[in-house]
RNA sequence: GCGCCUGUAGCUCAGCUGGAUAGAGCGUCGGACUACGAAUCCGAAAGUCGGGGGUUCGAAUCCCUCCAGGCGCACCA
């Protein structure tokens, strides 16, 4: 519907400047916005006051040489307004066709083209498997999901992919704390380091071990052993990892671990290339990468003076073997305080001959969890977190999942386990679920009293669909797409969230001043079919964001 | 010190690539269930868009500056 205004202002300028009536070297596109006040009409575009100093006259007088060759049968009526707004108002019979056509679409309502094909890779959570998934990754996961969704629906050729940072200094820890616990349940007095893992999860990793090997290992020196801990807490932490995220809703394409990238020689490749290219040098014993070169505020080091790579040069191959891999696009999804990170790593795509806007990254801010108001500490560093697994399990998936994209990803989010898991009214999962679950009851109610409900739209009992309420729901049916293409393309997925409520609030309101189910037949069908476009809509936004659309509640 | 994010109603937040008189929800107060689900709806009060400059026909939105909060500035991951 709004491109289909635009080409008709479009057509009506390009008409003017044939006639002579205006000169303009060159044409921008038509941008239509959706007026706050509906006195200003369905549309509304300033392309009057754009072109004025251009054209050389004034915003209302270059506003209405354009209204004046408008000339359509979707527009009933074009005023100027104000310095030069054109206001557009839409003939009440092409919201009735969009209606019939947004039920044609049927479950294709929503799929749009803006992707074009083009493949991209979402890669989010990534969480290190030393412990388990916390609520931050939590909002990072849905966040990551139901962008990767919105991206497919959006026509994007979708990827999701998890990064496994199982090298290093870090999992060595992870085994060196695994072998202290194992060896204190057996009875060993042990000095458990500061910077070591404290979690309780831990000891239960521990536990397992003992049931399988029993003290098989209490004699053995660290050296020995420390692989065989490190993989076996690797393992158990990573398929609990994994379990928390199915139950979560969210799964992965393809999970990628860092150690294949040595594996194959891929950090040295990378290595290697970007010293062809002369961006890498030796300092204090340590190799160095150029990335001053290309905007980043110091160089950094690739290998460090005790030979070891650092996180870095994992990541750099890591991401250059997304491109060779034929991603046109790469979306990361981070924790807030890695941001530090993004110049370095849109270093390495300008030196790979990128665009950097090739790399798109993905902040997620911290989550302050409250309990009636009240904040919960947490301090991993204490190993106090709270789990994902908690919140799921105390307040559901679907109130989790809801709570996490009502805010947009760089935003603080306040999470209140009591509210997301109130059925009172405040809560506002509920409030969208509630409007599909209330439609398909009508519906059941429909069929129980013999009414039809009709598959396809029936054109001619749309125009009994004559109250403002259903024009306006209708209008607000016919943004969806429009929601979709933005949410995509600005990688927003929290948008839709308030999309939903919108519509949502939109029913509400009219269910309960109008009676869908009537002995009136024609307004009877007509109504149905504005409920199931409002239903089918419903279910299909909440079905992106990963939060199921209830029959029943 | 430098960089990034945030600052909008009592609270939590929207506000699309600058547009018209600033938008929700919650909370507060007052109302609505003998016809499709009251997890809903109706009504009321509530704002110096952190402060100050600038750009322009027009700024919550862009630029500068200051203030407040958060987070980063490793041969850690």
């Amino acid at each position: 519907m709004k491109d289909r205004i635009a080409r008709i202002i479009d057509d009506a300028l390009r008409r003017a400047i044939v006639e002579g009536r205006v000169s303009v070297e060159r044409l921008p596109p038509i941008i239509l916005e959706r007026p706050r006040r509906e006195e200003h009409g369905d549309f509304a575009t300033t392309i009057a006051m754009v072109l004025s100093r251009q054209a050389r006259c004034s915003p209302r007088e270059l506003a209405g040489i354009i209204v004046e060759r408008i000339d359509s049968p979707m527009v009933s009526r074009c005023e100027i307004a104000g310095p030069g707004f054109i206001n557009i108002f839409v003939d009440r019979a092409y919201w009735w066709d969009t209606l019939c056509e947004i039920l044609n679409r049927g479950d294709d309502y929503g799929r749009v083209d803006v992707g074009k094909g083009r493949k991209v890779q979402v890669e989010f959570v990534s969480a290190n498997p030393t412990g388990p998934l916390h609520i931050g990754h939590g909002r990072g996961a849905a966040v990551g999901d139901s962008l990767a969704n919105i991206l497919k629906i959006a026509g994007f050729d979708v990827t999701k992919e998890y990064y496994i940072n199982d090298t290093g200094r870090q999992m060595e820890i992870l085994g060196r704390s695994l072998f202290l616990r194992y060896r204190e349940l057996l009875g060993e007095k042990v000095v458990f380091p500061e910077d070591h893992y404290r979690g309780d999860y831990i000891k239960d990793i521990a536990r397992d071990m003992i049931s399988r090997y029993g003290k098989k290992f209490l004699s053995s020196s660290e050296d020995e052993v420390l692989d065989r801990f490190t993989h076996f807490a690797m393992s158990v932490i990573l398929d609990g990892i994994k379990k928390d995220l199915r139950d979560f809703g969210v799964d992965f394409d393809n999970w990628y671990s860092e150690s294949s990238l040595f594996e194959r020689g891929l950090v040295m490749e990378t290595i290697e290339e970007l010293r062809k290219m002369g961006l890498i040098y030796h300092r204090d014993g340590a190799v160095w990468f150029r990335t001053t070169d290309f905007g980043d505020d110091k160089d950094r080091v690739l290998i460090k003076a005790d030979g070891s790579t650092t996180y870095f040069a994992s990541d750099i191959a890591y991401h250059r073997d997304k491109l060779v891999r034929g991603f046109s696009t790469i979306v990361d999804v981070w924790g807030a305080d890695h941001h530090g990170y993004e110049p370095r790593m849109k270093a390495l795509f300008r030196a790979l001959g990128r665009d950097e806007s090739t790399l798109r990254v993905i902040f997620i801010q911290l989550v302050s969890l409250l309990r009636g108001g009240e904040p919960i500490s947490m301090s991993t560093r204490k190993g106090e977190f709270v789990t994902l697994r908690e919140v799921m399990d105390e307040v559901g998936r679907d109130a989790c999942r809801f709570f996490f994209l009502m805010r947009k990803a760089d935003a603080h989010l306040d999470f209140d386990l009591e509210l997301a898991k109130s059925q009172a009214p405040e809560n506002p999962v509920y409030y969208v679920q509630y409007c599909h679950a209330r439609i398909n009851s009508i519906m059941e109610f429909a069929v129980s009293r013999g009414v039809e409900v009709p598959d396809t739209p029936e054109r001619g009992c749309m125009e009994r669909l004559a109250l403002k309420e259903e024009i306006d729901i209708i209008k607000k049916l016919a943004e969806f797409e429009e929601v979709i293409e933005r949410s995509a393309l600005d990688m927003e997925p929290h948008r839709l969230t308030f999309y939903l409520m919108e519509l949502a609030g939109l029913f509400h309101p009219y269910y309960n001043r109008h009676r869908v189910v009537t002995d009136d037949v024609p307004l009877t069908t007509a109504r149905l079919s504005l409920c199931r476009a409002v239903m089918k809509t419903i279910a299909k936004g909440l079905n992106l964001l990963g939060v199921s659309a209830p029959e029943k509640m």
